[in-house]
DNA sequence: AAAAGAATCAACCGCGAGAAA
DNA sequence: CTTTCTCGCGGTTGATTCTTT
């Protein structure tokens, strides 16, 4: 790609196979650049090379002129009132530099470019950062309080669940009776059941095999067992007399609960 | 005093739009 | 109408300078 690296000392240049010169300006080369466009203007920036002897690109040319040698060019440090019209352009225009350059004499595209990527852009960051860490400590906690609302909740439906097993359990040694297999069965032990209307709608969904007003959506085979286990664990021998009044395997005794 | 890291800024690159041939 | 050229823009790079450790 480079024919070679020139000139020593403390600056460095590159001449590319085609000829051109790549690199920082030498003071000679703005000199020529100054005078070719006092000769001829500004524009037209491939003929420099030609008409001003100058072994750089147009544009490489046209960038030196308006980036640099440009006498309205402003020098020195961006006043904070420069700033600020950097700021409100910015937000009203975003990355267009060149139109925000045109609201601020003397500067250029590329220096307001470079001051906003230096200055704003670390600050635009930071801020960005702050409120994206307040974004997720919040969602966080919004999801630790979710996360405990549906264990409260889960809580109380296992406890809700048990209560109504036992009393079903109870009910059926007291009676004797075995799971029923028959809806009609089903309708015997619910009306023997004394309690209200509400809870023997209840009484009746679980024998029929509705268990979902206990559990919701993914979770339901897991509270499920949950469940089962834990009234392993209350009841105790009750499950067993239950298993035993109608012999079955896991499978078809979990089935009229869900 | 020296090394490492961060900040700065001049210059380059690729691309698209518009003008000219 | 199509192709080529020129210009301008925004993004990126990398050498230099400054600051911190």
């Amino acid at each position: 790609m480079y024919s070679g690296v020139i000139e020593g000392n403390t600056r460095w240049c590159v001449i590319e196979e085609d000829g051109w010169r790549k690199g920082p300006w030498t003071s000679e080369e703005d000199k020529l650049l100054i005078e070719y466009v006092k000769l001829h203007g500004e524009g037209r920036w491939n003929s420099v090379a030609s008409l001003a002897g100058l072994r750089r690109n147009g544009k490489s040319c046209r960038l030196r002129w308006v980036n640099y040698l440009r006498p309205d060019l402003k020098k020195g440090q961006i006043t904070p009132q420069e700033e600020s019209i950097i700021l409100e352009l910015h937000a009203r225009w975003g990355n267009r530099w060149s139109t925000i350059a045109r609201n601020l004499p003397g500067r250029t595209d590329n220096e307001i470019k470079n001051y906003w990527r230096t200055h704003f852009k670390k600050k635009a960051k930071k801020t960005a950062d702050a409120a994206d860490k307040t974004k997720k400590v919040s969602l966080r906690k919004q999801n630790q309080q979710q996360i405990k609302q549906q264990q409260q909740i889960q809580q109380q439906q296992q406890i809700q669940y048990n209560f109504d097993m036992k009393g079903i359990l109870e009910l059926l040694e007291e009676n004797e009776y075995s799971v029923p297999s028959t809806s009609q069965e089903t309708q015997e032990m619910v009306t023997m059941c004394p309690e209200t209307t509400e809870q023997h709608g209840y009484f009746y969904s679980m024998l029929n095999g509705n268990c979902n007003v206990y559990a919701d959506e993914s979770s339901n085979e897991e509270i499920l067992w949950d469940g089962l286990w834990n009234l392993d664990d209350v009841l105790g021998n009750s499950m067993q007399l239950m298993l035993q009044a109608k012999p079955t395997n896991v499978h078809n005794l979990v089935t009229p609960f869900c």
